[in-house]
DNA sequence: TGTACATCAGTGAACGCGCGTTCACTGATGTAC
DNA sequence: TGTACATCAGTGAACGCGCGTTCACTGATGTAC
């Protein structure tokens, strides 16, 4: 898509994939509006026609993150229907496919430091994503006899914390934390010793 | 510890103290050279007498972290010891004591970008402090049946990341993140349903 | 105990840099007649 | 189809700022005799 003439078309759309991209190469510290800008083929100033400012810019890209997050959950939790259990294992690997596919989102997503709370339309984005979890998490709930049930919400908190864990320490070039085994086996077979734990799965399987 | 004269004493470690309490407070991005200085009383020239620059001071840092974590790690371990269960769940539970209360020194460490492989004596003691985890991790394995047993650096793998994601999402004030759960609870049933999932709890305790 | 001197740990001024942001402007586009 | 004009999306120069880093310096400390 060859910048063409004065008027560049679709700036504002650059400019976020130009800000994913630089987030991803460099991180959340690393981002400046003036590179990104640069890399848009455009002044600096032009940004200000189209965002309030730096951060306005990451929220955006964050936003579109979460969008994407969301459906991808959605999509991953309806393939998954009507087992409670699909749902919910392909909801944990869909968290990480989509860390590995849009690792630039993720960052703005998580690292950034920009808070959820910044606009409720980021609000409600992010919380439709989390909803899709926790849904899978009530649902499986349901197969465990009441009284050794942990809430649902505990063990969607620990499903997310094991796949943003992973994600974190295994999935990026992380600092010396290599691993023999792939972020996803890791992924997948420790949730399958939760769920084992859990005793949704026979312990012998 | 007043500053006293021209001479200030133990400025390297004031330094080091200084760079923790900013990292902690705005981040690995907030933090600042001339700020420390400034915090320390001193002129930001001054820095360099006992530094090579910014990073250097990051990483100093860092590798008084990993020292303090690789003890705490192994009071954890010695303290479980002989059984391997206890020490692997206490090993566990210090990783994430230790996230707490030294915050500064945990972003540094595992959040400010630098690399664990910028010098040897950096490398050696975070390997120092993942030995513990997984030599826990080993002992604990031998209690499982050899055809069932996955390997130990996987298990080990597994809780590091449920730790690290706990402290990440749930023990930072996160971008609306929270949770009616404590971390640590979050920490100590997670690691409990997965021990379980290992067949090292009785189904039914 | 007193003096001379080397060493050390700080100062403070200066640097070049890239940043985010502002401003008055101008070139391109689209619409009315 | 052609012209006039409003609107819009960009430019480019400028700003103030704080940063990391360097340098020649100087005040304090410690040691030798």
């Amino acid at each position: 898509m060859p910048k063409r003439g004065y008027h560049h078309g679709n700036l504002r759309q650059a400019l976020v994939e130009a800000a994913l991209s630089l987030i991803e190469a460099k991180g959340p510290t690393g981002f400046t509006l003036s590179e990104a800008a640069k890399q848009a083929g455009v002044t600096p100033a032009a940004v200000y026609r189209h965002f309030e400012g730096r951060e306005d810019l990451i929220a955006e890209a964050a936003r579109q993150g979460y969008e994407i997050f969301a459906d991808v959950m959605q999509y991953a939790y309806d393939k998954g229907q009507p087992s409670a259990m699909a749902s919910f294992e392909a909801t944990g690997r869909a968290y990480l496919a989509f860390a590995r596919k849009y690792p630039g989102h993720y960052i703005a997503m998580f690292e950034s430091g920009i808070s959820v709370n910044r606009t409720p339309e980021l609000a409600a984005v992010s919380g439709r994503a989390r909803n899709v979890l926790e849904r899978a998490a009530t649902e499986l709930s349901a197969h465990i006899p009441a009284d050794k049930r942990p809430p649902a919400s505990m063990f969607s908190a620990h499903v997310w914390a094991l796949s943003h864990g992973v994600v974190e320490l295994f999935a990026r070039n992380s600092p010396g934390t290599s691993s023999p085994f792939s972020p996803e086996d890791l992924l997948e077979s420790g949730i399958g010793v939760y769920l084992r734990g859990l005793g949704l799965v026979p312990p012998d399987e």
